[in-house]
DNA sequence: CGCGACGTTGATTTGCCTCAACGATTGTGG
DNA sequence: CCACAATCGTTGAGGCAAATCAACGTCGCG
């Protein structure tokens, strides 16, 4: 039983004591060290993770070479690959952890049998990804919206802790720019 | 009844026949003229919206004045602005007709009671919420990694009925980028 | 008819990229 | 423990994709 797993779970659906156990003991706990891989791109996904400790990222690699940062995972969020996942078929994605990484993994298989065992998990998964869905879609927003100046700045000022725990040319990725030209930012060079 | 909805959800999960009744006697049917809209931003919505016949722009206006089309609604979609429908707070979303459009209107109360009584409803809400996601997800995709004149080419090829049925400017702040800009692209000059 | 909405075209500007060179730091094998 | 490479960040010069601004053409409609 994963307490940080618990108290995420009370926030979304009540389950009862019995229910949370039942939950819990379909997942099987993973440990990553930095550098691993949950996901390559070619591979199907076959899990939904929730991330305990530690920090991953999802990207891909577009048509002309470059890594794209679509997400990063930290502590307390479920991460998965959804296309991969609800098609089944090939990930065009990486998911690749970038700190030692304690993850919980709901596979596919037991998420069926959970959803039918246990109804309310299915409001739970609804719940999460329209809160993803809303994530993203701010985040589409402020793309299309602000200069590379203001997303740097929106970006420090909402996710301080991600600057001591991830490199620049990450979030550099992250936020759609070259990592010269974020440094040019940081630097007032622009 | 609605016979375009019985066939969409027949997609997505088994419902009895009672059931379908039941699930669309919660459903009103709303009409809405050209330019008329279904949310403007500072309201809170209150709605999942089926548009059985027409097309919607969901769009925002962003920091600099531009309008931002975020999404389009056409026929057999369902849409709505889940961080305001969710969240209970007022939308920066406005939601506008672009054709006389026939919708079926699920308000959350509505909702709520339909997912206690009929729970497979919330798997497809979830199922939907997943469609969205990557549908969302892969349009970012796009955006990060391909030209605007990339961007133009893939859009007609795999929408060439919108074309048809929505004004250039609005195709145009759809992709990201200026009408002048779309036209010239069109025009090969660039 | 005249007005407003929509689209086009050209001149100019700009935000960001590309490429290249060069520090600083980390880690690894001899 | 040092040498060396790899990784990461910085800086500058030059270039390009797309925005901005402005003028003008066209169409549909009150």
């Amino acid at each position: 039983m994963n307490d940080n797993l618990s108290s995420y779970l009370k926030r979304y659906i009540d389950l009862t004591e019995q229910e949370n156990e039942r939950f819990q003991s379909f997942l099987k706990k993973t440990v990553l060290n930095k550098g691993d891989f949950l996901l390559k791109a070619g591979r199907i996904c076959t899990a939904r993770y929730f991330v305990v400790k530690g920090c991953l990222r999802l990207y891909y690699i577009d048509s002309k070479g470059n890594e794209q940062i679509i997400h990063f995972g930290l502590d307390n969020w479920w991460i998965t690959e959804y296309d991969s996942l609800i098609n089944q078929k090939p990930s065009n994605i990486y998911i690749q952890a970038i700190e030692n990484t304690e993850l919980l993994t709901l596979n596919q298989t037991s998420f069926e049998k959970l959803t039918l065992e246990i109804p309310k998990i299915n409001t739970l998964f609804r719940i999460i990804m329209e809160k993803t869905f809303i994530a993203s879609q701010r985040r589409m927003e402020y793309m299309l919206s602000y200069s590379g100046k203001e997303l740097y700045q929106k970006f420090v000022s909402q996710n301080p802790q991600f600057l001591q725990r991830v490199p620049q040319y990450m979030i550099a990725s992250y936020l759609g720019m070259t990592p010269e030209f974020y440094s040019k930012i940081r630097s007032n060079s622009v």
